[in-house]
DNA sequence: TATGAATGAGCATTCATTCAT
DNA sequence: CATGAATGAATGCTCATTCAT
């Protein structure tokens, strides 16, 4: 009987092999048979556990971002005060740990604008939402506790939104210097405003 | 006696010819036998004006930013207060008006998530700084005349850039429906805690 | 103790049970994959049976033209007349029992128009002359027993290939709307010069 | 100004160019690469004349189609009996001098069974009725005057495709040792039958 | 100045076949 | 016997760019 393999797991060690090459080089400049001789197969192999280059982005950034949210979770529980949650979230987008997902993830907004995949597009809603939701719980907690005025649900999705756009912003223009002082005097500054003063 | 052709000029004419073609498909898709074509000249008189195929997105862009900030000027001075001229600012974001704009510009930013030149780099952060500056001044002098908190300051460039952060987003996700309504709705809650309460 | 598998039969198997998968699409368009898939086994047993893809083809019209034949055989007998017999040979080109085999021949036909495979060539001189030895046997009878005249025999290659020309040829430009009426003209015509009128 | 080509007569250079390769190769078993350096131009430059890869067939057999309708034309103006102009209407299939024509017809044929392609068929049905329309005018001249009996016409079919029949028969057995004897006698004997006795 | 003919590097993808188990 | 995981050769086609005129 022929060998019977772990196509899901195959999948996932081909992806992480050739995940430092992606995050370097970024996917466009990239060939199929550079990834197939990083990941040590060959290129036929590619095509046996992804559709097409960009699924292998896909599986990284999944992979990735499912170990990005577990980290997430556990450093949440962590802390006590809202505002530190807040950060935490925002943390993403400086910290030197999350670098290669950050670079992943630029890859993958260039992608989803240039071409409307639906698949990428369904994807990208599925993740968006999920850190979102988890986001807005945080502030109604926040709120509930009497921590938040009421208030600060409308700002949710700003807020949010808000560590997009400088990533963004900053990946193109390179205007910012220093991301983590300019997230976090952001942050300080909206709190001292939504706190509810005791 | 040759004809003098005003080369800055029909640089322009032949950019803004070929605008809807770039704005419609995306640069990525069209062929510069396509542009050339739409633009009714040779394949070779492209090269003539443009280096190569992004300098046109480039060109575009220009020009379609250059009106857009005149419009924008225009419209500011007739505004009296500071959250009206915020709100005019993040119109640039759903107007129907900017429509052609915003496609190009999510070109644009898709163009510098993936590669990294200099040039472009350069380019996008001096639109920035204009109107990242413009912006603070606007802020600044709600802050003098009375209008706004000096906090407010603090918070210039969060709020610039939630308007750029919801509108990626939402192009890579279409989780938002009504754009518009967010963004006014972030504006006047956040507006209601910088407001100097007389 | 060893399952002993009767290899002939189990080649017949897997080419009828992907026979009507070969008919529908072509053997250029499937892959051994797909083949496998139809035929219940894995890709790799298909080559314990067949030495490449061309083989079965081969396997499957070999058992479709020995049904045919069979079929054929009784027919004929029951038959009377010359004429009778030799419109009988002509239904396989249009009847809609055969239109499964008729299928897999042209493919057959194609096949060895491009490449000139040896082994095809002498399958096909072998059923060629099986059936057209036949045919002239049939022409020869009707020649003995006074029913047609000599130069029937004469004709007798080109009455055959008719067929085959007719067929290929509509095939090809469809420009014939009903072949069974076009063939029987031909042979009522033809006959009724070679009929020895009494 | 840039050079301004003949796109037509370049386009039948390069075919002609190829041909003897595409003769004796096969357009399968051919790389464009190959073609191209037959050519004597770069493998873009195939492009830009041509479609795709079979058009070249196409445009070959277009040429040499012509040309050889031109000569029979022109050979059959020389003869005066019906028996004649059928007997060079059948050179085709032997001639020495239409080998190559043969080849590339073959080619074509096998292309045709293959895929069904639309522009293909219409373009043997297009060549088809022209040469049938021809024949079936000659035969019918032949009625006309008293030459042959009126059944020829109903024969006219299955005399035309008798060829075709003969040489795809051979073309995939090589059962007939010498076709031009064949079909001779086939053309003899069926006119012993149809020309009138006076 | 304008052009469009010519080009060829470059690449994703397919799939028949092998062979370790 | 049976299999299916692994493979890599093989190729049509695109298109930005050049450059002779």
């Amino acid at each position: 009987m022929a060998i019977i393999v772990d196509k899901v797991q195959k999948k996932k060690d081909i992806a992480l092999s050739c995940k430092a090459l992606v995050v370097s080089k970024g996917i466009n400049v990239l060939t199929i048979a550079q990834i197939a001789k990083a990941a040590g197969v060959g290129k036929g192999t590619i095509y046996e556990y992804f559709k097409n280059k960009e699924e292998i982005v896909f599986e990284i950034i999944n992979i990735m971002k499912f170990e990005h949210s577990q980290k997430l979770a556990h450093q949440l529980s962590q802390l006590k005060s809202t505002k530190e949650m807040v950060k935490k979230f925002s943390e993403f987008f400086y910290s030197n740990e999350e670098k290669e997902l950050r670079e992943i993830y630029k890859e993958f907004i260039s992608l989803s604008l240039m071409n409307s995949n639906p698949e990428m597009m369904a994807y990208q809603t599925q993740c968006f939402n999920n850190y979102y939701g988890w986001f807005t719980e945080i502030l109604q907690e926040g709120v509930n506790n009497g921590e938040l005025r009421a208030e600060s649900i409308k700002l949710a999705r700003g807020i949010f939104v808000m560590g997009e756009g400088m990533f963004i912003t900053n990946s193109v223009t390179h205007s910012i210097e220093n991301l983590k002082e300019e997230l976090e005097m952001f942050i300080d500054t909206i709190f001292e405003l939504l706190e509810v003063k005791k």
